[in-house]
DNA sequence: CCGAATCCTGTCTGATACTG
DNA sequence: CAGTATCAGACAGGATTCGG
């Protein structure tokens, strides 16, 4: 946490920003978060799509294909019929994991507190 | 990391992603860091404006607004003129800003090969 | 089975003007 | 100084249809 990154934060094209800003979309973190929670290496699009009841087709392609992009996850294509393809954790994603659970154990630390300021300011 | 929150987790009202959700808009989390990273103890509203350069008006009232509704930031206004208004983190925000930081570190030391990644997949 | 492509809609965001 | 109000554009996300 240098002088060097912290000048850089406050500028709109700062990579930092970015990165976070990918992975803090409506479904990357959920979508990390299930493939490692299922304990298996790898799963398909299937199952993906069975453990997140709520999202849809396109926007599972279009997190998988980001993750993808970024270097978060793999993605294999077995040439059969019916095709298979297998999603599998980086080991970049596995290193920024104990940073995702931490942030999931704090929300879940601090939720109820959290729910009651709510009502408390709107009253 | 119990059981219960795992399941919790997978659907759409989970008070985690709502809370998490909340924090991981455009703003949310560059507001917390700059009001961290000032050094002081509070802040007023224009110097907030001046650290983050690309930060509109409206866009820096409602998150600040946002924030003080989930108990992140206090906001006291002192009937002056012309007015004052001064914003500080919480506790809460002080046991959350060490994960947040890791997130950071983490982002400042795989940037490179993030981006390296994504032009190589686009190539 | 695993998508791609299209269309469509609500929300988010920013620019601008105005106020106590 | 610290906002509020209004409006318009951009964009994310969903529904649907089609394809290998």
């Amino acid at each position: 946490m240098d002088r060097t990154m912290i000048e850089d934060m406050m500028f709109p094209d700062c990579p930092i920003r970015n990165i976070l800003a990918r992975l803090c979309d409506k479904w990357s973190l959920l979508v990390i978060y299930t493939l490692n929670k299922a304990g298996k290496e790898v799963m398909r699009f299937k199952e993906l799509q069975r453990e997140i009841p709520d999202i849809s087709q396109k926007m599972l392609t279009v997190t998988l294909r980001t993750l993808e992009e970024d270097g978060y996850i793999t993605r294999t294509v077995y040439p059969e019929v019916p095709p298979r393809v297998e999603y599998a954790l980086t080991p970049r994603t596995h290193s920024l994991l104990p940073h995702i659970n931490a942030l999931i154990s704090w929300a879940l630390e601090n939720k109820d507190a959290i729910i009651e300021d709510r009502k408390r300011v709107k009253k």
